[in-house]
Parts: structure tokens; sequence; C-alpha cells
DNA sequence: CAGTGAGCGAGCTTCCGCTTGACTT
């Protein structure tokens, strides 16, 4: 019987295949390209042509000699690789590696049997034109890269510089949009808020001016604010104007990279490296149940909305058993798809049956997380338009106008589906009003009102505000305006947000990017000497060009002989006219008077003298250690006070023979009596005070033993799952005296506390008590 | 999430895209 292989780029989708195709069918995965140009070389004879060199990846040498044996026993190989330009050229790469003579060549994009059946139905060649525009791309990135690296290598005299289209551009957002934020000049200005309130009744509601985005900056400061508030405190407040709109609001479309990597990050904080690898292990499966390996998630690094007819018929299944057939469109709503060819669907659950719930308990908390946004943001995306009405009152008093906005949900449609979905919502409605000081504005509902009505000033208050300087970018938001400008593409969104960490050109503080003056120096040497090849219009003419290629307009080695003949110019001109030296830090040293500059060393970036090795100076980058006049408890030699990681601390001047360092007040380890639950553990849990000054409860026997809890412990073990139960307390102001519940998060049991115990658990939380109300409680 | 402290430097790396590896008795 005559025998195919069938290669496919993921693993993943070797097991899918498997159960649509017969056993005449051998399946394998390339796990992406095999082949490239060399690492170490450039690999391009820009002579004779560009002509490349290719190489077998060394890390796919066993990869290509698998598929290189399956392809022997087969009579047919059948290259089934994405559907998109890379897809093709790992294709024709595979047929070069493999020696295969009479390729086939099949396209589809999405997994099921009519699909797949249908594509090996309609076999073809590769087609060589989208080939060449792949190694066109392949090529002149190499190109640039290779070449501009060593240059400002060499030029500001740091070794291991890189420059490149796509990340020379994220540079160039970060330092750009840091110096817009040095730029800005912060402007007061005031608003004055009343709250309202109908005759006779107990229900306010708050009111502001002024209101429009004309008038917003008209008070400038307080004198002019408090002359309003008095011009208007006595007087009559009667209702002007009512209009009320309704307003529809959609869904917003299925995930993709980027949008996937934004929810994570504006939600949970993860960073776009951590949201791939939890996607990465979603869609790679979960055995559930016995069921056996099952992906959740299709393929996480897509730039496409389309969704399958299928997935989309299953959504409207659980929408209509869940929340009835209100909450559907008529149709299916069609999501705009981006030109060209999509590889991969938009990011949905593989199953929309299977809900978060019930696959919790196969998944770690991140994967939890993550797959529940993926499921709720699909479903919801399949969902009718929320009905919103919004109201907006106008309310004169003298001469002034105040304005109450407020919005009522008439059908929530969509929103349903999580309270979080209704957050967005209103934050997003936030960016775009540009309103981000007048938070309950819009929020808040309002009673009904008629024209001409008679409302009480309750309350009134002026308010100051300050503009706010653009935001420095998060990773997510750096990669949103990569996408929007056509840079970079999802395969390479967290790894170029990583180089620009790893090249030190602009650290992370507080999830935000804050450029070095090395990542200032880099780039301003691109800009000034290479701003077309730095520029986001770039990769937009390149891509352009590609296009034109794809359809067999235009040789591939003519694109890159223009582009090259421009570039190499600007390249020897560049090698001439940029000035050669170290990035200078704008002090001189102390020591010798020469100026410092910045070096780079294993541990990062330094300032250090230019004299070197004649003067070895080094500038510390913290403050120098400060006497405090009192004696080391353990040798006797002074305390100082110095900063250290995470800020100030006491130690020992006799660093490093004497180790000794000072406790913050109050942070001194207190006895629980309850012994650590760890097995073989023979410490004792201690309440101990976090550097933030959070409460928690670990080992005394820290470092060797890890354990921690959260809340205090009661020295009783879990009926439901044997983890020790803890003490939590009431939140403020909250009834109750709190609760005694499991440890596991996972677990639900939970006991209500009287008063008298309550006490005793609390007030063992002092120093004075610790020890006896420590025995009580057991 | 309890820790923290100096010194760092002058020779071969670097690009963008596609995808997950795992020498074992």
């Amino acid at each position: 019987m005559a025998r195919s292989l069938v290669i496919v780029e993921s693993p993943a989708k070797v097991r899918t295949l498997q159960n649509f195709l017969g056993d005449q069918y051998t399946i394998e995965a390339s796990m992406g390209h095999v082949r490239d140009l060399p690492k170490t070389v450039m690999g391009v004879d820009v002579d004779e042509g560009f002509e490349p060199t290719y190489r077998v990846l060394p890390e796919k040498r066993d990869t290509v000699t698998k598929l290189a044996k399956a392809a022997k026993k087969a009579d047919t190989i059948i290259l089934a690789t994405d559907p998109d330009r890379e897809g093709e050229a790992i294709a024709w790469h595979l047929a070069q590696a493999l020696k295969v003579s009479e390729p086939v060549r099949i396209e589809f994009n999405e997994i099921t049997k009519d699909a797949v059946q249908s594509a090996l139905g309609s076999p073809r060649q590769i087609d060589m034109s989208r080939v060449n525009a792949q190694q066109a791309r392949r090529i002149l990135d190499r190109l640039v890269g290779y070449e501009l690296s060593p240059l400002i290598s060499k030029k500001l005299r740091v070794r291991g510089l890189s420059a490149g289209r796509v990340q020379s551009v994220a540079l160039r957002l970060i330092v750009d949009r840091e110096r817009e934020i040095q730029a800005f000049e912060t402007q007061e200005y005031w608003s004055i808020l009343a709250e309202l309130s109908p005759q006779n009744e107990k229900i306010t509601f708050e009111a502001i001016t002024p209101f429009s985005k004309s008038e917003k900056m008209s008070l400038g400061d307080e004198t002019q604010a408090q002359a309003i508030v008095d011009h208007v405190q006595d007087r009559e407040w009667a209702v002007e104007k009512v209009a009320r709109r309704a307003q529809k609001r959609r869904p917003r479309p299925p995930f993709m990279t980027s949008t996937l990597q934004q929810a994570a990050s504006s939600r949970f904080g993860f960073a776009a490296g951590r949201t791939m690898r939890v996607a990465q292990s979603l869609y790679e499966g979960k055995e559930l149940g016995s069921d056996g390996q099952v992906g959740l998630i299709t393929y996480m690094r897509t730039d496409s909305t389309r969704v399958a007819d299928v997935a989309q018929q299953a959504a409207r299944e659980v929408v209509s058993d869940k929340y009835g057939k209100d909450y559907l469109p008529a149709k299916p709503p069609k999501y705009k798809q981006k030109k060209g060819q999509d590889a991969h669907e938009a990011i949905r659950p593989t199953s929309v049956f299977r809900t978060p719930d019930a696959v919790a308990k196969y998944l770690g908390p991140d994967e939890l997380k993550l797959y529940t946004l993926i499921w709720e943001r699909f479903v919801a995306s399949q969902m009718a338009h929320a009905q919103i009405e919004s109201t907006s009152v106008d309310i004169r008093a003298g001469e002034h106008v105040f304005r109450a906005t407020g919005s009522r949900i008439v059908f929530p449609g969509w929103m349903v589906v999580t309270k979080e979905a209704l957050a967005d919502a209103s934050e997003k409605q936030k960016k775009d009003d540009d309103s981000e000081d007048d938070d309950a504005q819009g929020k808040q509902e309002l009673p009904a009102l008629e024209e001409g009505q008679v409302v009480d000033l309750k309350q009134i208050t002026p308010r100051q505000h300050f503009t706010q300087p653009p935001p420095r970018f998060t990773e997510a938001a750096l990669i949103a305006e990569l996408e929007k400008r056509g840079v970079g593409r999802p395969s390479t969104y967290a790894p170029t947000v990583d180089v620009i960490k790893q090249r030190d050109y602009a650290e992370i503080v507080e999830r935000r990017f804050i450029p070095t003056s090395l990542g200032f120096a880099v780039n301003d040497a691109l800009v000034g000497h290479f701003a077309d090849v730095v520029d986001a219009d770039f990769t937009a003419q390149m891509e352009e060009e590609l296009d034109s290629i794809e359809e067999g307009d235009k040789d591939w080695r003519g694109l890159l002989r223009e582009f090259y003949g421009e570039f190499a110019e600007t390249m020897t001109e560049a090698q001439e006219q940029m000035p050669e030296g170290f990035i200078e830090a704008g002090e001189d040293c102390p020591q010798c008077g020469e100026p410092l500059v910045l070096r780079k060393g294993r541990n990062g970036l330094f300032i250090a003298c230019s004299g070197y090795p004649d003067c070895r100076y080094v500038k510390r980058d913290r403050e120098e250690p400060e006497e405090t006049g009192e004696e080391c408890p353990e040798c006797g030699k002074p305390l100082v006070r110095r900063s250290g990681r995470y800020g100030m601390f006491v130690g020992c001047s006799g660093y490093p023979d004497c180790r000794y360092i000072q406790r913050k007040p109050g942070s001194e380890p207190k006895s629980t009596g309850v012994k650590c639950p760890e097995t073989g553990c023979e410490g004792e849990i201690m309440q101990r005070k976090s550097r933030r000054g959070k409460t928690f409860y670990g080992c005394s026997a820290y470092p060797k033993c890890k354990f921690v809890l959260w809340n205090r412990p009661v020295d009783r073990d879990c009926p439901t799952d044997g983890k020790p139960l803890v003490y939590k307390p009431p939140r403020k102001n909250a009834k109750g005296h709190g609760k005694i519940i499991c440890s596991n998060k996972e677990c639900e049991y939970s006991e209500e506390v009287d008063e008298a115990t309550a006490e005793a658990l609390t007030e063992s939380t002092t120093e004075s008590d610790a020890e006896t109300a420590a025995g009580e409680a057991s």
C-alpha cells in the first residue's frame, strides 16, 4: 500500500491529524524552520546576487535525520506547513534538506476533517515567488542586523550591542516616549464637584464644572475655583437640560497574540513572556480524565481574529443554554480580517463546552487565569451587544452650569459573562473619553430628573488636578504599538521586548520600560545615521515590496540590490562620520579629572573613569555608608546605615567578618506555638514581617525550610484535605469575627468563628501576649 | 516571601522568524 509522509510544523498538530488520517499516512513535525543562514558569519554573498548559504540548524539536526528516515519509507512527501510566507519557505527548505524530488504542498488553516481532506484533494507545487519573498525578508534582516550591530558596538565602544529592523524601532518608541515625558510641563487645573440631591429625597448624585473638553483647563488656580464656589453656593440649582442617549456596546473580538498579552498584562500583571509560556502549555494540552492529552486552546501565535464556523455554532449553543436566546445575535458576528492570508485562527478554547470550572482542577493557577480569560473573551465575542442608556443632565446655578452624567445598563448582552468584562468596558470608556480624573462620573446611576426641577446642594468641593505626561510603555503596550505599525510578528513580540532588556537598553521599573543611558545613546546613534532603517515605515515599505515579489511582479534579488545599494552608502558614510568614543556620563572623575564614561561589564552597566587603566575610579551606584553612632552587639564595631537592594538597612561595619544586620523595629519574629507542618521539619511557625510591612507566618528553620502561610495557623488540619487551617480575620469595617479556612486556596472549607476565639487569635498577634495566647489557641 | 553589603572594565558578538528540544542506568 502506498504510504505518505505528512510534515507539519507543530507536534501538537501531529496528534490531531492522526485522528483524521488513516494509517497510510505518517505524520511528523518539523518544529518550525529546519535551515537558516549560519549564525557566526554573514552567509550572504552580496556580489553574487545575494546568494545565501543555508545550513541545517544545529538544534534541528536530529529532527531532520528523523524526517529523512521517514521520507525514505514514504512514496509521497506532503508538505503541510503553515499557509503563510514563512510556512512556504519552511516547506521549500524541507524539500531541499530532505532532497525530495517531487514535493507535494498542501495548505489548510483549520484542522478539521473536512478542511484536511479537501486540502489533500488539491495538492500543488511549492510557490517559489512566496519562498523568494521570504528569502528577501530574511536576507535583508541579516544584512541590516549583522552590519549595524558591530558598527555601533565599535563606535560606542560597548561590546555586544545590537540593532535591527524590529528591535531598533521598539527601542526608538521607548526613547521617544521618555523624551516626551521629560519635556512635559504639568499644568494645574481645577474642577468643582457638587454633590446634589433631588428635594425631599435621600439619594445623592454628583455633577461637575467645567465639563466640556474645551473648557476643562479654564480654571487655572484655586482662586478662580473658589470664586465659582462662592458664586453658586447659595443660588437655586435647577435642572436645565436632560439628554438621554441609547448606546450599543459591542463585544470585542476574540484574542490574538497581542491582545491576549495586553489583557493578561493589565488584568494579572503578566509579562509578555509569561503569558506565552502559560498559553503554550494550554495549547500543548492536559490529561483530562480519561480523554488522554487534550489541547485546550487554539494556536497562541496569531494575528487573526477569524473563528471557525463550528466553534461559532458551539458558542451559540453554550450561550443559549446558559443565558437564553436573547443573548444571541441573529447571525454569528464576523470580525474584520487583516489583508493577506491568516495562517491561524483567533486564540479561543478548542471546545467552548470545556468551561473554566470544568477544567479548573487540571490546571495550575496561571493556566486557569489565562484559560478563563480566553474562554470568557471568546464566548462574549459571540454574544449580543449590550444596550446602555447614558444620561447627561445640565444643572444651572447662577451663571454656571454643572453636568451630571450617568449610565444604566438596559440590557447587558455579552457583559453578563463576567463582572470583569464590565470593569473592562468602563475602563475602555475612560480611556476614550480621556477623563481619568472624574472617576465617579459616568458610572453613577442618576435619579429621575426633569427639566426645571430644583435640586438641593449637599456639598461643594473644589478639586485640584494636574495634567499627566503620557505613560511609559508596559511590555504589552509596546507590543500593541509595534503591531499597530506592522513591525514584528506574533512569534517575535515577546522575544523582542526581552532583547531590549537583555542588552541593557532599557530596564523595567514598576512593569514599565525606562531607557538607560545606553539605550539613549544607541538610539540616537541609529536615528542620527540610519533614520530610514530604524523607522517603522521601513517595515511597511518592505512588506509592500515583498507582496509584489509574492505576486511575481518583482525579482527578489532586484529588491535587495535596490535596498542594499543605498544601505551600503549610508554605512560608509556612518563609518566615516559617526564619532567614535565612549558614551560620556557628563561628569568628570573626582580622582583625576578625566571624563567619566559608561561601561558594560558582566553585571550590567556602570560608570567609570575614561582614564582606565591608569585611573581605576568606579562610580558607586549606592550612597556611601553613614555612621549611626551605635555599636554592633556581636563584635562591638560601629554600626553603619547603608543602602542595599531593598532599601536602607543598618549593618555592622566589620562586614564581611561580621555579618550582623539590625532588625527593623517591630519585625522581630514572634512565636505562635504551632509546629511546622512540613514533613520532617522540626521548626516552629513564627509570625514575621516582610520588607513591605506585610505580616506572614514562616518556619523558624528558614532558609532550610521555606514553608509559608499568609494567615495565622490554628494548629488543626483541614478535615477535607488535611492541609493546615488558618484564621482569616474580617476585613476592615466588615461585620463578623472572621473565619477559619483552609490554607489551600483551592479548598473551600470554612468555619465561622465566635467572638472569644477571634479575640484570642487576634490578641496573640500583639507582642506582649504572643506566648500566652498561642497556648490558648491550641 | 524572610535576603541586602563589592566590584565590575581592554578580543568575536550581532539579525528576524518559525517551532519545542531533554546523551541516562
